[in-house]
DNA sequence: GTGCATAAATGCAGAAACTGCAATAAGCTG
DNA sequence: CAGCTTATTGCAGTTTCTGCATTTATGCAC
């Protein structure tokens, strides 16, 4: 969490944002599986091997920031006031997530493109679930830190599966039906509240 | 479904399962990372390209026959009864697949394998978690039609989701805590009973 | 049984993802 | 400036996985 300002973090940021906006036109115009990271290397006018140094394997371009969501859900545990219940504070945390960033023009369309091709592209598919199982891992364990008393892990474990399941398996079917984004996330809010009920 | 008898088809199986248990054997002696599908296809005496044939890729060798659990609980779910409820429906079709199959040493011997690799292979429990995205919208697609005047498509996948999120969820954590199968599959049922209650 | 269709298995060549290692170059630190 | 650190690079190599043409064995019709 430390900010380094140094002007070698700077260039390695570059290439980095670099990598992120070439691979990005490059799956627009051509599709994910016709890019080879050869190319994306090419455009960002780095070496390959240097992408390697970036992402771990070519799906996780797409999957740059997004650990924030994730942060932000967990400081929204940690941060519980007294007087908040578990319910509560686990919807808040949801919010948190669901709630659309899209600060700047990259980040959204980099976050509309990856719910076009998580549904299409079976890597990225794949990468993104696992992603979403490290996340409530660290989710079940912060809300049973939270509410020590009344959570035990295996509790907290399932609480968290069943409100992410419930959220992310209702986006996905909202998405394959074509929705908008704000019916997308309106799913999502409605599929929270069907489990919140089960956290009394 | 349609059992194909001939010759030829059992020998299609015999090198399915003498690839199957060349694979299991040497995943259990030298890991799963250090095991290559040549040595693979190599241990089970056929070509390579052989393994190639029977398995989309090298991690699904360890996901063989399960499809099996999950047409169990779509069946589950087709065949009710029209007094039994959706939460009895839900209920019963997940005890299926939380049911303990093991009818052969093979099987029961891959399965705990598999539990075991799900999470110290990235590779493999990417893929597993795939296939549980699929079952997931097939059952949901069953529910909601056994369920037509009560479910939409939106909320059958939102229930779907949470009790498979909060089952899988728990018995990740139960494993991840070093349980004997019988509290994982404890730790399942418990996990279903506490979202159940959302299916009202 | 002979001939033909079908399908499994094979071999080969190659693309692409990814890694290890050693070398370079550029920023940082005293 | 001198020495340390670190991003980047090039290269060689392994591994997974695919396309294609070929062989071999089975099934089927006659």
């Amino acid at each position: 969490m430390v900010k380094k300002t140094g002007l070698r973090e700077l260039k390695k940021q570059r290439t980095r944002q670099a990598l992120i906006e070439a691979a990005l036109r490059l799956f627009e115009d051509k599709g994910y599986e016709s890019v080879t990271v050869a190319e994306i290397a090419d455009a960002a006018e780095v070496s390959p091997r240097t992408f390697f140094l970036h992402f771990q394997a070519k799906e996780d371009v797409l999957l740059a920031n997004t650990d924030v969501r994730v942060d932000l859900a967990l400081r929204a545990i940690a941060e519980r006031r007294p007087e908040e219940g578990l319910p509560e504070v686990l919807v808040r945390a949801m919010d948190q997530m669901i709630a659309d960033t899209s600060d700047n023009d990259l980040s959204s369309g980099l976050a509309a493109l990856r719910s076009r091709l998580a549904t299409s592209v079976p890597a990225l598919q794949a990468r993104l679930l696992q992603r979403y199982l490290t996340a409530q891992a660290e989710l079940a364990l912060t809300l049973q830190r939270a509410f020590p008393d009344k959570l035990d892990t295996i509790t907290a474990s399932a609480l968290v599966g069943a409100v992410v399941g419930a959220v992310s398996a209702s986006a996905s079917a909202a998405l394959r039906r074509g929705d908008e984004p704000a019916e997308v996330r309106n799913a999502m809010r409605e599929a929270m509240a069907l489990v919140a009920r089960s956290v009394r």
